[in-house]
DNA sequence: GGAAAATATGGTCAAATGACCTTTTTTCGC
DNA sequence: GCGAAAAAAGGTCATTTGACCATATTTTCC
């Protein structure tokens, strides 16, 4: 059940058995049926989550109703609200399963004690920030200028895998264009 | 000279002067002159630079050209190139003055060892840096779901002092629309 | 103070985009 | 495997947006 974690921070991290087992001691598994939620807006983030296996959806909605993703986690990465996590306030965005998935939890003030007592996995934390912070550039950069094609395009070199695994319209709802733009690029892209 | 700074920093930390006089003795003054560069693409990033006085603002360029506008740094902000400091490769944005401008410049490795040394440093180090990322979300989440009307007014409640400030082409280059559209806008409400 | 540059506005037009709707195809869940 | 639901694609049309151009206004800087 655990292994993939274990494998994972075996790959990411040096640390000894010990530590290890008391990560993983401290988490709880949680499976998702696809479209469950695990945060919705409103409530407050109290998990660290790791995904072990599926993939999962960041989404904000918008004032009619539309949903815009502002991320995708699939199997070993982590996710959460940063900000309702951080200061134990209501949640922007949702956080739900786009496939059956499987999750490891920490609760907070668990993965805290973890984090104050294992410089490791401090130091890994502190690395999954940085590439935050460079990929949230990136894509604001790409927001910003790109074209709909452009966008797209991107999106296919970047995370090829995720083409075959999520419907069109989570496409256009992470590029911020519509399904019948998306369709018309790809009709296009088709024809050449 | 360096007043500013202090004033800026009693207010947000609690330092003895000891710790004060060192951050500041290792910083250098610089004057930039409107739209003077203080980082250009493909530069390295060393530096960390904090506002004293003036408006700076961070852009990347597209392939056509143009450029998009990924911050504004007032007076009493810090910026860089996050990605280019941190691992010392090359910039993929630009950083030039708005307005005559006055920053202070501390290289990677001083600050690096005030950081180390200082924890109320390191503390307000980290706070930025939530909140760079808190605000990074809110901003992706507006670029992808927000009409530029919508775009517009979220800025100018945001940042009303910056209304003044900026000639209107950087406003669109900051919020991913045309000057057209701008103007637009703003002849419409004007209407009202 | 005055020339030059930067900025803002306005007009026109073509193209891109999204809204709305229907139909076909695929996938899901029991 | 089958019925229901979800997803994809297609059609049509109105609207928004940006490109390009000219012009007016303001600001900058020597």
């Amino acid at each position: 059940m655990m292994d993939e974690f274990e494998i994972y921070l075996r790959a990411h991290t040096h640390l000894n058995d010990g530590d290890l087992d008391r990560i993983r001691s401290l988490a709880t598994t949680k499976g998702l049926r696809r479209n469950e939620f695990l945060l919705r807006e409103g409530e407050i983030c109290r998990h660290k989550i790791f995904v072990i296996k599926g993939l999962l959806r960041t989404f904000g909605t918008a004032a009619d109703g539309s949903e815009h993703i502002l991320q995708f986690s699939p199997e070993h990465s982590w996710t959460l609200d940063v900000e309702s996590y951080d200061r134990q306030i209501p949640a922007r965005s949702n956080i739900a399963a786009v496939e059956n998935s499987q999750v490891l939890l920490w609760p907070k003030a668990d993965f805290e004690s973890l984090l104050a007592d294992i410089p490791q996995l401090k130091s890994l934390a502190q690395q999954l920030i940085a590439r935050n912070i460079y990929n949230s550039r990136q894509r604001l950069l790409t927001a910003l200028s790109a074209t709909p094609e452009e966008k797209y395009h991107e999106f296919t070199q970047s995370f090829p895998d995720f083409l075959a695994r999520l419907p069109l319209h989570m496409i256009a709802a992470y590029l911020g264009i519509s399904l019948k733009t998306l369709t018309r690029i790809r009709q296009a892209q088709l024809r050449r």
